[in-house]
DNA sequence: TGAAATACTGTATATATTTACAGTTATACG
DNA sequence: CGTATAACTGTAAATATATACAGTATTTCA
């Protein structure tokens, strides 16, 4: 390990605590702790303490600190990542699917856009843009982007996005046993029938909403 | 006017001043600044020259000045609506308006939610929340939220809000001089046929998106 | 017209804050 | 085993920062 690599050090779980009261403080206040406030929280009798955490924060790439600057404290894009309880990230827009590869892999990823997250009933994880008309009667047209929440599990009637064989798509999804079936919400199109003990069906997610960047 | 009233007391330009550069130094680097950096920044040659502007935009109630903190300046939610270039405010969630009350009356909000205004072709002023089927047919379902652009101005083919005797009705737009059509998405329901010699016709503004909260 | 508010200069000081230096203890690593 | 890192205590000092006090000139407003 040579000495220029400074992100992909992981953190401790002191550190992960420290940064994560940075970022409380933050949320409250408005403004970046100083050592003694850090210290106080976590009861240290030195500002040093607090200081040398800072600094391994800051060597580790998740925070910035400007010399001399009382509160000069930043949280670095570098961060996020390592947070909890980040409410509301961007939510990326994944495109078409390439065959074969994860819907959140980041060939699949066009863009990233804030949503608020109280919108919907469920917290989405991502948003899929929708291809084709199969769900027309459904108020979901070709070029909506549905708000995907991501989990294994449908129930009767929930709109899936669903992955039969490398192909992502979304339908209303039906199961008897195991017998499933995915069904379009337009007459030209016709349902797919999958018995899951001959064929393997990924449910991706559920969606939970839908944007329509553009009227026609 | 007796001491205790804050809040009506408007900004001078100076003060605006003051409090744009509070708003972008926090922009800038996520901290508050200092009073000399105020003073550095207007040309002050003392400090107290920005501690008396911080404490008349304390006493008009649109900064908090914690005491004896460093940089503890927080922008209370009254300076947003005097600073400029304020992007991406909350968008407003305009339900059922109550006839003869302008679309954004408080009374006729709802809500409100941020979303991000890259994902529409035009900025969004507010979020109206559909009702009825009328608009089935444009994938524009009951309790879809319409992202509405404000505008008095429509081409042919928009989908626009429309104010037809203290109505407020979405429908696609069409008009050939005088003669105005307000065209439902569903062999259901009858268009709307107006001569504006006759009867008053009001665009609130265009559709520009669609967000639907939840899927059935 | 006169008091209050605005918009500053200038000086001073208490204290808030960063930051360096010198240690201790424990754990991980090769 | 020795070295590095983590996680602290404790002290000290330079300096960054808030804030009080004393003025001046101008504008606002009742």
């Amino acid at each position: 390990m040579n000495s220029t690599d400074k992100t992909q050090n992981k953190l401790t779980s002191r550190q992960r605590e420290i940064l994560n009261f940075i970022s409380e403080f933050i949320d409250k206040y408005k403004f970046p702790p100083t050592r003694s406030e850090v210290s106080a929280h976590f009861g240290f009798r030195s500002p040093n303490a607090a200081e040398s955490h800072l600094r391994a924060l800051q060597k580790k790439a998740v925070i910035g600190i400007e010399r001399g600057v009382s509160r000069g404290i930043t949280l670095l894009p570098m961060a996020m990542t390592e947070l909890p309880g980040n409410k509301n990230p961007p939510l990326p827009l994944v495109g078409r699917v390439a065959a074969g590869s994860p819907v959140l892999a980041q060939e699949n990823i066009e863009d990233e856009y804030r949503v608020d997250p109280g919108l919907f009933p469920q917290k989405p994880h991502y948003l899929l843009r929708v291809e084709g008309m199969s769900m027309r009667d459904a108020g979901i047209l070709d070029g909506d982007l549905l708000a995907v929440h991501r989990t294994p599990e449908a129930r009767n009637g929930q709109i899936v996005v669903a992955r039969l064989d490398d192909e992502v798509t979304v339908k209303r999804f039906r199961q008897e046993g195991s017998q499933v079936q995915l069904l379009p919400e337009n007459p030209d199109f016709d349902p797919i029938d999958i018995d899951l003990r001959q064929q393997e069906l990924a449910i991706e997610g559920l969606g939970v909403g839908i944007i329509r960047p553009a009227l026609l």
